[in-house]
DNA sequence: GGACCTATCTATAAGCC
DNA sequence: TGGCTTATAGATAGGTC
């Protein structure tokens, strides 16, 4: 999706690869926030950056930063 | 998405619901997948459907249904 | 229930500032 | 680095079989 098509591995470059992360991120938790809303389901999401932070989301620790 | 735009909130409908539920939990786990290929990072995701069937994705234990 | 279809909505890659 | 913007790839709602 966006301006091109993109091959499904590492991202080499090291300020894409951080923008990338982000974005996707956000998109990823906004659908699991949809996916547990919507079908009245259990979601939790941890993600590990690169730089050791860590993300997660449930319906009861929403979008908390650790 | 799709054919209709829906609000985030409970689906009512069994069916619907379930139907949804299959199609959206694909797609997060797919997103969740390339978001740690591109981007390198750790990422798990742990959902419960409402009949408590648990799943589990992450780079080690890829897309496993326990 | 699952597999496929497709019109439509959404996420996002690449830019620009 | 962090927001915007926008063209386009991708996800999916509703439907059929």
């Amino acid at each position: 999706m966006g301006r091109g098509k993109i091959e499904i591995k590492r991202i080499e470059n090291t300020t894409n690869r951080q923008v990338t992360f982000c974005k996707r991120r956000n998109g990823l938790l906004k659908k699991a926030y949809e996916l547990s809303v919507l079908c009245d389901a259990e979601v939790a999401l941890i993600v590990f950056s690169s730089r050791g932070r860590l993300q997660i989301l449930d319906r009861k620790i929403a979008f908390r930063e650790l």
